[in-house]
DNA sequence: GTTGAGCGTT
């Protein structure tokens, strides 16, 4: 039981910063500490994860309270065989602590300037010379793509809104010269927004066949749902027995139906 | 239940 993060950082005044990259969804701050305590002292470790979801994110910062042992921890457990997944550990470049590293410059005593000493590197990563961003936006987790997605959605539909201002110009323009169709005209129209947006529709492909499962009412009734959160039961008035038995003209019904 | 480039919280 850790409660690393649990209480924000306790005192990262002299404390640096590995990033640990690689790890699985599933491997913990507790998992990683031992992993990491075992070649320096540990601060504190935490591990970025989902607000929504709660799940790791495949990385996690775990601090040191020295640089010299941080760097040996890079050396030994960058490439090391985490819950079957190989981690890659690398001081933490962005953040809140990162100026320590910059200061103390923990290697390069003897490291060759030809790169870090990293004499335990078991493979090379291609990474380090293709950081081209073509390269990690190319392909991408789904938990995670769907955020970034999200995020340049506006510039998408920018692009698109644009593009079909542009498109339409030249279509309403063609659509209005022929004239003599205008059901074609309005089926073409049709068409051509659907394919303009075709992330746009609905996300309920299961409505369309089944409209009979979703009551109309509460679709286009925003003033219903209004009232209903006001009264979140006004049907429930009487849950033990029906409030329209007084007002049942079938009694013979009510025997059936309890 | 899945996934796999990256950089963080009270």
């Amino acid at each position: 039981m850790s409660h690393f993060g649990r209480s924000g950082p306790p005192d990262i005044k002299d404390t640096y910063s590995l990033l640990v990259l690689n790890i699985t969804f599933r491997t913990t701050a507790d998992d990683l500490f031992p992993l990491f305590d075992k070649y320096g002292k540990v601060v504190d470790i935490f591990i970025p994860r989902d607000r929504r979801t709660g799940d790791s994110r495949g990385f996690a910062f775990v601090r040191y309270k020295y640089a010299e042992e941080a760097q040996k921890a890079v050396e030994k457990l960058d490439g090391r065989n985490v819950d079957g997944r190989e981690i890659m550990v690398q001081f933490a470049k962005y953040g809140p602590n990162a100026e320590p590293i910059r200061k103390g410059r923990i290697v390069e005593v003897h490291a060759k300037s030809k790169g870090r000493s990293r004499s335990r590197s078991p493979r090379p990563r291609y990474r380090d010379d293709y950081r081209d961003r073509d390269s990690r936006r190319r392909s991408r987790s789904r938990s995670r793509g769907r955020y970034d997605r999200d995020r340049y959605r506006h510039k998408e539909r920018d692009y698109h809104h644009r593009s079909r201002s542009r498109s339409l110009s030249p279509d309403y323009h063609r659509g209005r010269a022929r004239g003599r169709n205008d059901d074609e005209g309005r089926r073409s129209r049709s068409r051509s927004y659907e394919s303009a947006s075709p992330a746009r529709r609905s996300p309920s492909p299961k409505r369309s066949p089944s409209p009979r499962k979703t009551p109309p009412s509460r679709d286009g009734s925003p003033d219903r749902r209004s009232q209903d959160e006001r009264s979140p039961s006004p049907r429930s008035v009487s849950p033990r027995g029906r409030p329209a038995a007084s007002g049942s003209p079938s009694p013979h019904n009510s025997d059936a139906d309890e």
